[in-house]
DNA sequence: GATTAATTTAAACAAGCATTTAAAACTATA
DNA sequence: TATAGTTTTAAATGCTTGTTTAAATTAATC
């Protein structure tokens, strides 16, 4: 992944994603990028033209980052419950791997909506997966309970994403350290994908 | 609520209330308080010494106030179905009416995880409550499924509240203008309410 | 190897930041 | 009404912010 003489552009946009993630926009100044990417601080405008040019290059690729699995996924040719298992094994592969991405995502949305328009194109792919036809076959079959997309999705996405959102609490809440966090969110996992396919599949 | 003559304190307090959960603690100036309370911009540190300490006092009110009516919930001699309802319906009420509030308390303790030792006594009160004798009861009565409170707490919590979390996403997602998302999250309300107890009551 | 272009640098820029100052304007008590 | 205490004010504090400058260094082209 790293190469052995990283360009300085590529070294400064990878170092102002970790500061950013961890972070946020307006935590983040223009001299925590430099120290982050061990370069001068002229370099970003350089590069980028402006701190905010920067971060929307990077929001947008986090965004990308953040759906395209999950529609790769939904557009997988296997049966309904196996989909959201795996959806939901991904989600937590993912939390693990970012841990502050969803809660990065949240909040510069939260601040300031229009981000969001950065890639609208992302957002036609899951609006056109083969997870919603596979939804209305089965409705149609009497296999699956009557449940929208929209109904769905946050359901399989939300359970897993909120615990590590709410990780620092549940720590204190729960008296847990990191190996304890992990063996819960296991467990968590599992009670999660019973629940849901429970609850969608009829006859379960 | 709001006397005719409130207290300038109390005016600053309440201003800077409303830019800190909209803006967060980084995105919010000491100008912007001033400018929301329509005072004199010394007075913030008149009264309060720091915007640090001005923060770390609203910040304990709004997470009393997020874990209170979740406590007072818990506690009540109803039903383990009813109360579950019950807390679904407190957090829904919650959400609409302080859409900020968890996304603030959220990204803040991300950001700065100590700031979450600011009140020791909610977590106490909440390990204590009448809802986890009523589990465990319920487990020995063979009517409920064996299920900790940390594995079902977040599940009654989280379904709600990552949908208003990821509001602007749904909106612009599956087109929806502000009255679409009520319905939408009415919907779902239910949707969670019949999931969770049919996975939790055995026999349901 | 000289000349042009691209990159990096230290220093400076104005604007904005949280906070402080000291004087002014109030309010309450005598 | 005079005096002491509290509250509010405009102005200034020193520091940090994002961004720019112009010179220095490196790389590429002939």
């Amino acid at each position: 992944m790293k190469c052995i003489t990283e360009k300085s552009e590529d070294k400064i946009k990878d170092a102002a994603r970790r500061v950013f993630l961890k972070k946020g926009f307006d935590g983040t100044t223009s001299r925590d990028i430099a120290r982050e990417a061990d370069m001068n601080i002229a370099l970003t405008n350089y590069y980028f033209r402006s701190k905010e040019k920067l971060f929307l290059e990077i929001f947008r690729d986090v965004l990308e980052m953040y759906f395209n699995s999950t529609i790769e996924i939904l557009n997988k040719k296997i049966d309904v419950k196996a989909k959201i298992s795996e959806m939901i094994d991904n989600d937590f592969k993912m939390m693990k791997e970012e841990p502050d991405m969803v809660i990065f995502i949240m909040n510069e949305i939260h601040k300031e909506p229009d981000r969001l328009f950065a890639d609208m194109s992302l957002f036609k792919q899951l609006k056109s997966t083969y997870f919603i036809t596979q939804l209305e076959e089965g409705v149609a079959n009497g296999t699956l309970r009557k449940m929208d997309i929209e109904n769905l999705l946050p359901l399989l996405k939300c359970s897993i994403e909120f615990i590590f959102l709410a990780k620092p609490i549940h720590k204190k809440l729960f008296n847990m350290d990191d190996a304890g966090f992990e063996i819960y969110a296991e467990e968590q996992k599992e009670h999660i994908k019973a629940m849901i396919c429970n609850y969608l599949v009829i006859g379960d």
